[in-house]
RNA sequence: AGGCGGGUAGCUCAGUGGUAGAGCGCUGGCCUUACAAGCCGGUGGUCGCAGGUUCAAGCCCUGUCCCGCCUACCA
């Protein structure tokens, strides 16, 4: 630790550190203690699939996450970060099939005990992997406390959540058309079911009418047509009008199938305006054949073979079915046609299969009654959301939602704590994990359902079931409700909508009181990631770094490795500059740079270039403290600012105190982008700019003074005094401000800011780790107007010179002469205190300050800060004409700005009508154009003689 | 089709009615004892388009054209 520190940052050395660090001394810990005065700071994390890795949208959730609890630590709230993961039903029991299948077995061979045995140790062996990964990432959960949603507590609470609204009427069993997923054979919430786009087909064929003559029905899926049964027209279509109330003859079935008018499904302008309706199998047609009381014929089974409703199509699967329906249907002269057609098709989101609308008995959740004190709390402000657009999407989604299906046909999951008895038929709803005999009839003939909960049932409980509930722990009774529920803006209706009905339903108040959401993270041309397109990054990549070939393998599984690279270069135009792959930008880096997009726009466009723009500011940081670190030593650091007399000092801290202060109001707003950047701004351009540079020389001043002090002079003496006093104050004061400094930018960069304060001088008693020191505000600094405008003029003075210097192509390190000239007791005394600052930053060979009005030095270069007219002498060293051609450029430039502020002040409106300040200003602005002007022509007048 | 966003510098994006900002890029000059991952300068905008309100519009209103996303869809 007290070694130096090397000239380089490099993230990977310093970031494996801390972690073990903070985790030994329990940094993370939720107190949970009786008595404890601090107010809590409860932050559920939307808890990942146990099967998954950390992907960009975790990392965007994750770092805004930490940031929260991290911030709130430091402001000294009991901080609860509490981490998990979600046994994730459909997904983790697909992974473990296809691994299953590799070895030539099936889930049904092993029986669902052994299954559900095997995906245990699988998640055992491999279920931790993104938990590792958000250590990488640094996330400061209490790991203690971390819960898995197959947990025997948490089952516990799963079911005692059904069992209550079972008994309460909100959970129902009923036959309904559902989307079903073949692959997978189980339901699927309509949630979980992504239509796309497709490239289809729209077959025509004809049904024979009984008495003669054909009726034309188009269709995308001509395999329904085993279980249509009925064919619906438009009452008003005046084609069909001879044929209502005919039949038509079902070419394969031997089915008479009645034509009905149906002004709700059919649309006569489309296809042949007659429309085949298969109720058991089509959402429209399922609400048409109720209107028209049709049978309901299922022709699928669970894998999406024709079943016995189907003939002599029985066995064939759905795809081959089509292909061998529509055969047929050309051998016996009906098929009357196809053309291209694009259409949605609905696909499972996990197994990507298509998935079909299906009859059946399902557990359904009764949502209205839930959402509607869910979409109150809401509407009322007891619950916020932010950024505040989304209320909308919100109460649209709450107003129109559909009773939920909880039920899946799987083996992983939380089994439905329902029992039926074969002997009386009776049905019990227990929170047990196994019933032996019926309640009813006493018979030992009792068993469960087979079924398991959708995943999002069990995940609606999260913020309480975590804390123990149904049982009122000490946990439950602190951390519930949670302060904030931190996720992706996607997941709103999937997730957070569910929670808030549940943690209404069974806690009586909302589970949050604001819920922040995200940003999606797309490529850098604002394209979703994906492996199709092969744009995805990998975030650990980014933070230990990747070759091309490495991140494309990733990106794009599968491909030749130079199509995939064009294809991701394509997608990151910013990494045409990067050679061989991603530098190792490390943790502090990435995170700066989530947390530096805006949350208003819809989407974050990750730019890898902007990534390494903040590892540089990382470097900065570094090298800032290693200089620091050189003059520190015997530094005494305060908590509170130190009050200091000299204007560089009273400057910075003024500055501190208003970066500290800007990055706890974007904290506080959830605009972390502006918290950021004002921190990044302080740091870099005053901080390092600034107040380093103008430390130097007073450093500097030391050696020359302990020179003087071996000389017995008393003025000499005297003055060494005063400069050592100086060099002490500005030594504490940068000791302080980087101390601060490093606290504010804590919560973003955590890795780089624990290394730096650990070795930087501290104040006494302050805790082991920078987590637990104290957050600065805008109290941290010591607002100071009057610095702050003076070094405003000494900035100006300074910045003038130099670009004279630079705009006539002085070698940057010759000493040039300079010529102050303004008011006496004004700027100029501001200019004759911050003398060796000016010297010393503009590099002069002397300094002149005049009061304005004497005859102006020949051959000098005119320039104006504030009121100071601002004289580098620079006669043979520059060409007169291309001075003169530059200051004609200016001159039209200020004319014009003249021009446009006279016609605004000519106008009467704006000078009666507009507030007097306003109109105030105006002159001023045209005062200054104007005196500009003046200076110019002058400026003209001198650079005759260069 | 409906709903919600967005269009500002070459790129990615901030912007609170009072003459437009950042980062990156571009560009000129510097290896200056913390940092070349750097320093000192500079260039760059008819704020999608057309109206309107206002003394004053990137910002408010209306229309319009593009681009996203979400929801529902035509069998």
């Amino acid at each position: 630790m007290t070694e130096e520190l090397s000239k380089g940052y490099e993230p990977a050395e310093i970031e494996k550190r801390w972690y073990r660090y903070w985790q030994d001394q329990g940094v993370f810990r939720a107190a949970c203690k009786e008595g404890d005065p601090r107010p809590t700071y409860v932050l559920p994390m939307p808890l990942p699939n146990v099967t998954g890795s950390l992907h960009m949208g975790h990392a965007m959730m994750c770092t805004i996450e930490d940031v929260l609890a991290r911030a709130h630590r430091m402001m000294g709230f009991d901080t609860l970060y509490q981490p998990g993961t979600d046994h994730a039903g459909i997904a983790t029991q697909v992974v473990v099939e296809r691994q299953l299948k590799r070895d030539g077995v099936t889930r049904q061979e092993l029986g669902r005990e052994e299954f559900v045995r095997r995906v245990w140790s699988w998640k055992e062996a491999c279920g931790s992997r993104i938990v590792e990964q958000q250590k990488v990432l640094g996330l400061s959960c209490d790991w203690d406390r971390s819960v898995f949603t197959m947990d025997a507590g948490y089952s516990r609470a799963v079911r005692e959540a059904f069992v209550r609204l079972y008994h309460e009427g909100l959970i129902y069993r009923a036959k309904r058309l559902i989307y079903w997923d073949c692959a997978a054979r189980t339901v699927l919430s309509n949630l979980e079911v992504n239509s796309e786009e497709e490239n289809g087909e729209l077959f025509e064929f004809a049904y024979p009418v009984e008495g003669g003559g054909e009726i034309v029905v188009a269709t995308t899926r001509p395999e329904t047509m085993l279980g249509d049964t009925a064919v619906a027209v438009h009452p008003d279509d005046e084609r069909y009008t001879a044929l209502h109330g005919k039949f038509v003859v079902h070419p394969f079935l031997e089915r008479r199938i009645p034509i009905v008018t149906d002004a709700v499904l059919v649309d006569p302008k489309f296809g042949t305006g007659a429309v085949k309706v298969t109720p058991a199998h089509d959402f429209n047609d399922f609400e048409t054949g109720r209107r028209h009381q049709l049978e309901m014929i299922e022709i699928l089974d669970e894998e999406g073979r024709i079943n016995d409703a189907g003939g002599s199509f029985r066995g064939l699967d759905r795809f081959e079915a089509r292909k061998a329906v529509k055969r047929a249907l050309e051998e016996k002269g009906l098929a009357r046609g196809h053309k291209q057609h694009r259409l949605m098709i609905p696909r499972s989101e996990r197994t990507g299969t298509v998935v079909e609308p299906m009859l059946s008995t399902q557990w359904f959740v009764k949502t209205e009654p839930l959402a509607k004190p869910a979409l109150e709390a809401v509407r009322e402000g007891r619950t916020v959301i932010i950024p505040e657009e989304w209320t909308k999407t919100y109460e649209h989604w709450m107003t129109n939602i559909l009773d939920w299906c909880v039920s899946r046909q799987l083996w992983w999951g939380h089994r439905i704590p329902a029992f039926y008895c074969d002997a009386c038929g009776h049905t019990m709803v227990r929170n047990v994990e196994a019933l032996g005999e019926c309640e009813a009839c006493a018979s030992v003939k009792v068993r469960q359902d087979e079924d398991v909960l959708d995943t999002w049932f069990s995940s609606a409980l999260w913020p309480f079931a975590t804390q123990g509930w149904p049982d009122k722990t000490p946990e439950l009774l602190r951390y519930y409700p949670a302060s904030d529920l931190e996720t992706g803006y996607d997941i709103l209706f999937f997730w957070v909508a569910r929670m808030m009905m549940m943690g209404i339903h069974f806690m009586g108040e909302p589970p949050f009181k604001r819920i922040l959401l995200h940003s999606l993270v797309v490529d850098e041309t604002g394209k979703k990631m994906s492996k199709v397109v092969g744009n995805v990054i990998d975030p650990i990549d980014l933070i230990a770094g990747a070759s091309f070939e490495t991140v494309v393998e990733k990106a794009l599984p599968g491909a030749p490795a130079d199509e995939a690279l064009k294809k991701f270069k394509k997608a990151y135009p910013s990494t045409a500059s990067m050679g061989k792959g991603f530098d190792a930008y490390g943790t502090d880096a990435l995170r700066f740079t989530l947390c530096s997009y805006s949350p208003q726009s819809k989407r974050i466009a990750l730019s890898p270039k902007k990534i390494e723009g903040y590892r540089h500011f990382c470097n900065k940081i570094w090298n800032a403290t290693r200089f620091a670190l050189g003059y520190l030593e015997g530094a005494r650091v305060t908590d509170a600012a130190p009050v200091v007399s000299s204007l560089e000092n009273r400057w910075i801290l003024s500055r501190l105190g208003v970066a500290c202060g800007a990055a706890r109001e974007g904290l506080a707003a959830f605009r972390f982008d502006d918290a950021t950047s004002a921190l990044y701004r302080f740091f870099w351009n005053e901080l390092c700019d600034w107040y380093l540079e103008l430390c130097k020389p007073i450093f500097a001043s030391t050696n020359a003074n302990s020179d003087a002090n071996s000389d017995a002079n008393s003025d000499a003496n005297s003055d060494a005094n005063s400069a050592k006093a100086r060099r002490d104050e500005t030594r504490d004061t940068l000791g302080y401000v980087l101390e601060t400094t490093l606290r504010a930018l804590h919560p973003f960069v955590p890795f780089i800011t624990e290394e730096l304060w650990q070795r930087l001088p501290r104040p006494a008693g302050v805790p082991s780790s920078i987590a637990l020191a104290a957050l600065p505000d805008a109290e941290s600094g010591r607002a100071d107007a009057e610095a702050e405008r003076e070094m405003a003029i000494l900035q100006a003075v300074i910045v003038a010179a130099r670009t004279i210097r630079s705009e006539r192509e002085v070698h940057p390190g010759a000493q040039v002469p300079l010529v102050l000239r303004g008011e006496a007791n004004g700027s100029l005394r501001v200019c004759e205190a911050g003398r060796v600052a000016i010297e010393t930053l503009v590099k002069t060979s002397s300094l002149v300050l005049e009061a304005r009005g004497g005859e102006r030095p020949r051959g000098a270069a005119l320039g104006h800060a504030a009121e100071l007219e601002v004289l580098v002498l620079l006669r043979g060293i520059v060409e007169a004409g291309k001075e003169r051609d530059r200051i004609e450029r200016e001159l039209k430039k200020a004319q014009k700005s003249i021009e446009a502020l006279e016609k605004k002040l000519a106008s009467a409106g704006f000078t009666e009508r507009a507030p007097p300040e306003v109109v105030q200003e105006t002159h001023a602005e045209l005062a200054s154009h104007r005196a500009r002007v003046t200076l110019l022509a002058e400026a003209r007048v001198l650079a005759e003689e260069l």
